[in-house]
DNA sequence: TTTAATGATTTAGC
DNA sequence: GCTAAATCATTAAA
């Protein structure tokens, strides 16, 4: 029997590729086209461009693309550039001009802020203290670093600006830069360097706020008294130890003479009554020593027939809030020397109306401002 | 280093 | 708003 032909097999599949990166030219082939490349002279090269260069179509050509560009571009970045003025560098800025850190003719930004600190700098009380004079120093320490480091930046940005606007210029003879491009670079670039100032200015902000704490926190830069100020005061207690409550022209005086403030004057009236009250043996010494003194000064006084140097005051009574001590004898001459003094209506009258020690009252205040500074609190926490 | 002295602050009462 | 009282924080002497 014949068997029938059998179909010639099909010829075998042609290979596959392997799954991968479509099929390019090959590596020998690539490195046969830069070779080529580099056998071009260079002059040939520069003759071609400068053809392109030179090619009538050329400007028209890089206009089109600038405007694509700039399309592309602005739509990608425009709108996220443009922000809100920056509040946290405001506030930076105007702090700096409160404390005195910025110069005050530097305008532009924070300028009331300027206007309402110009009297004091920094909040910093009037006085003409060693911390405070200390203090001044370096704030302006810390303004003359700040500056130079500010003139640091803004110098390297102009330059930096510069050179990328030159840079850019140069190039868009090659590719299409347009100007709206390079204005947009230059900002990105003063963004950056804003960017760099605005920590320049939180650090400085934090200097002058650690040199605050440390300097105005006036607890921390307790200074005992000048002898001549405890003297002043304890004249003042001792000879009107019956009703210890200067008025608020006495304290002025008392604060004047031994160059402290109100504030002061009361807090050490607060803390002499409280003290001598829960140890009046303790101070008896004292006592003694400045009740002789104020005896041998005021009888110096009436020689010369004039008034005591101690400020006016509350007439203090015999039967005042604070028990004389035992060397009272001493005292009570001192008080009778100095009911002699010009009486003030409130404080006996007062110190009477609460009676006894526990509700010693203060002399009513012939003048008491409304911004009295004269309570307990120093005037150093304001 | 410890401790007493002292100026300043806080809280509550009036 | 001023004061007493308690307390804190710093200074200066022991």
């Amino acid at each position: 029997m014949d068997s029938p032909q059998r179909p010639a097999p099909p010829p075998p599949a042609p290979r596959r590729p392997p799954p991968g990166p479509p099929p390019g030219p090959d590596t020998g082939e690539v490195l046969q086209q830069i070779m080529a490349i580099t056998d071009q002279s260079l002059e040939e090269a520069q003759a071609r461009k400068h053809a392109l260069n030179c090619h009538r179509m050329k400007p028209a050509l890089f206009s089109v693309l600038c405007e694509i560009k700039e399309k592309t571009v602005l739509s990608i970045h425009g709108i996220q550039e443009e922000g809100p003025p920056n509040a946290q560098l405001m506030r930076l800025d105007n702090m700096l001009l409160a404390e005195g850190v910025s110069r005050p003719e530097r305008r532009g930004r924070g300028g009331s802020a300027a206007a309402a600190n110009t009297a004091t700098p920094g909040g910093c009380p009037n006085d003409n203290s060693l911390e405070h004079s200390d203090y001044r120093a370096k704030l302006s320490q810390i303004r003359q670093i700040y500056h130079s480091e500010l003139e640091k930046y803004e110098q390297a940005c102009r330059e930096f600006t510069t050179h990328v606007t030159n840079l850019l210029r140069e190039q868009s003879r090659m590719r299409p830069v347009s100007p709206k491009e390079i204005e947009r670079m230059v900002s990105v670039i003063h963004g950056k360097f804003n960017a760099i100032q605005m920590q320049l200015k939180q650090s400085t902000c934090e200097a002058v706020m650690t040199l605050r704490s440390r300097f105005l926190d006036a607890r921390r830069k307790r200074r005992n008294f000048s002898k001549q100020a405890t003297e002043v005061l304890n004249e003042y207690f001792y000879s009107h130890l019956s009703n210890p409550y200067p008025s608020e022209e006495a304290k002025e005086e008392l604060a004047r003479k031994g160059g402290i403030t109100v504030s002061q004057v009361s807090n050490w009236f607060g803390n002499k009554r409280i003290r001598y009250k829960k140890n009046m043996g303790k101070f008896q010494e004292e006592a003694t020593i400045y009740t002789t003194k104020m005896e041998v000064d005021t009888t110096k006084v009436r020689g010369l027939g004039s008034q005591a140097s101690c400020p006016s005051t509350p007439s203090p009574g015999p039967s005042g809030p604070f028990p004389l001590t035992s060397a009272g004898d001493a005292l009570i001459t001192l008080q009778t020397l100095a009911s002699l003094r010009p009486a003030r209506a409130g404080g006996s009258l007062r110190s009477q109306a609460r009676g006894g020690y526990q509700g010693a009252a203060p002399p009513v205040s012939a003048a008491s401002p409304a911004g009295d500074p004269g309570s307990v609190n120093s005037d150093a926490s304001n």
